[in-house]
Order: structure tokens, then sequence, then C-alpha cells
DNA sequence: TTGTATGCGTTATCAG
DNA sequence: CTGATAACGCATACAA
């Protein structure tokens, strides 16, 4: 046997070898009790235990994962690491799987069809055992075929209707159907209506539900009420400005999201408008942030922690085979009607 | 040699074996050629980069870590992921890595010792490269152990006097003086204080330096105008009423991040108390949301984002030896004034 | 119940 | 400039 064989006992860290020779066994009865395996009687397994006590042993999860082809990690894919709302989805989705001892890995796909291939490759080499993925750009093709693969797939926010089973998401088009129905309901006629970008798939769905809401009350779809935008407050100001400037009149603006819901309001207010009453707004996710702008903002519930959840335990059950407690029940988005939308009747 | 080797052209993805066999050399050339070592021939490197896109070839980044014993990865710990401050943390190490190919590995602490201390066990078997931590319960002692180790580690938000190079943050105390100073150069005599969990050290550092601008002033301190809460709005919310029910009077409220704050202006604002007339409330992070409350909230400039990128820069100089552009520049809180805090002068 | 031997897909050393 | 092969640390089929 060769003598640079990492099986002395240098100060590196310690290897499965040196337990082995430590507890006076093979190392293949160390493999076992440490993955729990069959039975090892508990004599041994007794010394196995103290040796690895006594040399501090924790084994590489990188040979492991060489080895057994299994990572016990799950690869996550969000659009932006810089957000409440993904921050919010990931520690979910990590607070469920941790507690069974898997692990994620998460990386961001910045919106953009490449960027988000290159973050799922890198999942991908990375040994991930699942990936859950939230993406905005990436064509149906592209996930159809990777639903094929060999790497079990939860997607979130999207619903391939060829693998209605890998897919967790609320319907974005019933949400923004329902957003703007609210602000029909209460009154208001002349809506504007501020998109994400329509290349993102669920930015254009609330869109397709706002035009839906809209026809289905008889008004007249007003393109110049439309503002294609980034999901940022900025852009919500910039966009409300622009709204503004047409001297066109509206009393509502509806929001792709909260975000520009928060800059629209922060525009308003610079511009001297008493809200909600010269204007009502209704946002789209109910973060956070919803409950500590004034007035409190109307949105549409995005259960974004329980899509986390709920994906976690999916692939808890199907990829680990671990039946977790609650079954993934399907969500509906909710309006949440709070101070900016202001009825007109 | 054994046939079950997968050296065969099988469905499963393509190993090096197989592109050297294609291309007709060594597998050796072909690690050359992937790694962009030596001087390879351009004929063969020609044949080799055909050969890699024939079986659309992907390096097994698990064995390839294996091998080399680094990762091209570095392990991030948060306390969590379900913040917008730290997606924005993660989010700039993240970017400024990704430029050079590399990649980061997340996970959270949760703000306790055990958890943080499993987080970077964690981060260490996956093989990280180098370390970047936001810790907040760990001692100084297992950190000064933890760079005394084999991997790199840059530490944020600490200052460790015996690693000063491996840490990069503002001074808290510094800001927790400045904002209360502040308040009390505005006028304030009684200024209550809303603090995070005391055992967290940056919580910690913040309150001390509240301490030293009340004395600074001859203020003396009361403790029924302190609370010790969760960094978070629904503590800060209730905080604040545990301050209202003692009928102590207070103008002017400082709290220890922006959630805190947040929780007291709503709660300031359910109780009808007009802002910022009758209360000022000051925030420390400077986070997304103290430009979306009404009124807007002062608070101390934390650059999380700033931080995270001098962070990955310092990787990547020290652990990649990439010298990237900027240097780190030293960080130093700035108090930013918005309408949140009135002057009583 | 335990041990032996080999593969996992690279990297890197050393000849040629 | 290129090729052969040991080593990385562990898992597992097979043998004992």
């Amino acid at each position: 046997m060769n003598k640079k064989l990492n099986h002395g006992s240098d100060s590196k860290a310690a290897t499965i070898y040196q337990v082995a020779k430590l507890a006076g066994c093979a190392v293949s009865t160390v493999s076992r009790v440490v993955n729990k395996h069959q039975n090892v009687s508990s004599k041994t397994k007794e010394k196995v235990h103290s040796a690895m006590a006594q040399l501090n042993y924790r084994p590489n999860t990188v040979a492991s994962s060489l080895a057994s082809q299994r990572s016990n990690c799950v690869g996550v894919l969000v659009s932006e690491l810089a957000s409440e709302f993904f921050g919010t989805f990931t520690g979910a989705v990590e607070s469920v799987l941790r507690e069974h001892n898997k692990h994620i890995i998460v990386t961001a796909g910045h919106g953009d069809a490449a960027s988000e291939k290159e973050g799922i490759n890198f999942l991908i080499d990375r040994n991930c055992d699942a990936l859950i993925l939230h993406v905005e750009a990436l064509s149906d093709e592209y996930l159809n075929e990777l639903c094929q693969g060999d790497i079990p797939i939860v997607i979130v926010n999207r619903e391939l209707s060829d693998f209605p089973n890998n897919c967790i998401g609320i319907d974005n088009e019933l949400g923004g159907f329902k957003a703007t129905s609210k602000a029909i309901e209460f009154g208001h006629c002349d809506i504007a209506y501020i998109s994400g970008p329509l290349k993102k798939h669920d930015a254009h769905a609330r869109w397709d539900g706002h035009l839906r809401a809209l026809a289905q009350a008889s008004i007249a779809y007003d393109p110049a009420l439309f503002i294609e935008a980034e999901f940022s407050q900025e852009s919500g100001a910039k966009a409300l400005l622009e709204l503004l400037a047409q001297n066109k009149p509206f009393s509502c603006v509806v929001c792709g999201n909260d975000e520009i819901a928060c800059g629209v309001m922060s525009a308003a207010r610079d511009a001297k408008m008493h809200l909600p009453n010269a204007l009502s707004i209704v946002g789209f996710d109910n973060s956070n942030v919803a409950s500590y702008t004034y007035p409190k903002l109307s949105s549409v519930d995005y259960p974004i922690a329980q899509i986390g959840k709920a994906a976690g335990l999916l692939v808890l059950k199907h990829v680990y085979v671990i039946e977790a407690a609650t079954a993934a029940v399907p969500f509906s988005p909710t309006f949440i009607n709070r101070a900016s939308l202001q009825s007109k009747l």
C-alpha cells in the first residue's frame, strides 16, 4: 500500500481509515455505524463511536457524495437573493429540510434565461438530490425537458400542464383578476396598471388577470394607463410620474407587486397627493412591507412561505421517502384589503 | 480493466474518460484543457473541445473537489435567510464572486450558538474554499479558534482584536452612539431604547453606544425606558405598548434596528399618536423599508451591500489570488436623517 | 456480524 | 507536449 495514502494520523482532518484503525475494525464497519445501516453489534458500535469522538471525526461529504451519488442537498434557484420575498421562500424550504438533516444550496437566476440556466447547471453539478426552482424567464419547453431528466424537479410559481405534480404555486392570473376586480367593485373605473417585466411569466399572468377583470366589467382597456416597469420601488415611482404626466385621469393604480406599489406610494406622497383619497393603490404579494406603509397596502396574498414549505415537503416525500406531517394544500390567491384601496361608493 | 467502470457511453452524463476516448487522447490532457493548464497544442485542444461539445460534457464538480481539495465555493453564513437585510448581503457577495466563476453556499445560523456552529460545520464539510460569516451568538473564543484553522475566514459585523484583517464591518457601538446623540442634539431628553436580543453581539454593542451617548450628555439612564426585544416588527410593536403602559413620558424611541422601528411606528399610529410630533422614532440599518414608512424613518446607515462586496473581494484576493478592482474601504456608520426624528428645539 | 476490494470522476505527479 | 496511474475519502457488493 502506498504510504502517501492519508491513512496515517497527520494534523489533517481524520478520515474513516483512521477511525477504523483506532476502533480496530474495517472502514466498512465504520461506514455502517455512521450511516446507521444494518446490524452492527453494540460492542463494536461503541468502539467506533468512541474512536470517532477521540479523533473528532466528521465524514467528508464530498467523498461521500461522489461514492454514493447522493448529496443530501437540494438545490434552490430564486430570482434574487437580495429580496425579502425570496428570502422568506428559501428560509421556509430550509427549515423544513433541515429538520431531516437535508441541506439547501441556493443560487440566483436574476430573472433572465441564460443566468437561470447557468444557475440550474451549477446546482446539478453540485450533485443536488433534487431541485426547487422559482424561474421566471425560462421557457416551458426547457422546463419540460428538465422534468424528464434524471433529477427530481419542483417548479414554483409556474404551472406546467405536462407535469402538474411537479408544480406548486398560486394562480397568478387569478390573483391579478382579483386585484382589479376588487378595485372595480369599490367603484373605480379609471384604473392604471404598472406591471413587472412582461418577459417574466408571473408578471405577464398577473396582467392577463387585470385585463380579464376589465373585460368582465366592460371597461375598455386604455393602453395609456399601462406601464411595464421593473419589480422595484424606484421603477414604480418613475412609472407613476409617467402616468401623471399624461394628464389622463385615474383613481386607482394596480401594481405588479408590492415593491412597485411602495414606489408609487412614495412618489404620490412626494407629489403631495393625499392618500388614499386622491389615489388608491393595490399591490401584489402581501409582503411584510404592506403593513409598514401608510396607508397600509391592500394586496393580493402570495403565501410564499407556505409554498416554500410545501416544496420542501414534496421533495422530502418523493426524493427522500420521508412522509412528512402535512400534505401540500392547494394555494389560492386571496385579496387582503387594507387602507390603501379607498371605496368610491 | 473492470467493465463496470463508467468509461462506456451510457445514457448517464459524460465523463472525462468518454471525451478522452472520443478526442483520442488521455484524460489528463482533457483535464488540462478544461482547466486551461499549461501548454496544450492547439490541435489537440481543438479535438478535445469538439469532443466535449459532442458529448455535452460538464465536469463533475464533486469529483473535482475531492481530487483537488478545492471547490470554487465559498460558504456564507447569515442569521436568517428570510430577511431583506441578509438577502442584500448574500446577493452582494454572490455577484462579486460570480464574476470570477466562484459560487456561494448559503446557510442560516438562526442567531443561536449551536445552530451557528452547525451551519459552519456544514459549510466546512462541503469543502468550501473560504467562509464568510455573519455570526451573532458565537463567542469570540470560538471565532478566534476558527481563524487559526486551515480554512480562510472572513468575519462580518464583529471585530476580533486578534484577527483584524479577517474582519469587515461597521462599529455598531459607534452607530448606536450616533443615533442617540442625534436625538439628544435635537432636544430629546426622555429617550426610550428598544434593543434586539442582548445575547447578539451587534445588538449589545448598539445599546452600549446608546448608553455612552446618554452618559456623555449627562442624562441619567432610566431602566424603565429600556426594553429588550427581538429584531422584529411584532416585537417592536409589543415593546412600544409596554413602554406606553408605564405612563412614563418619553418623546423619542431609539430602536435596535429598522424592523423594530417599523413595529413601533405601526403601534404608535394604531394608538392614534401623531407622528412625528407625538413621538420621534429612529431605526438602525437604513434598510429599504426606511423609505417606505410614513414618516420616513431616520436611521443609522449600515452599508450591508458594500460590506458584502468587500467580503467577496477579500476572499477573491486572498484565497483565489485574484486582485479585484477596488480595495475594501473602512466603513463607518452614518446617521441618515429623515422625517421620523422631529426636532424639539 | 464483519472484512475486502473496487468504483465514484477528477487532479496531479512523474515519466516519456 | 502528452500519457499512465496513484490518490482524494467514502459506499457498497460480495465474501467470509
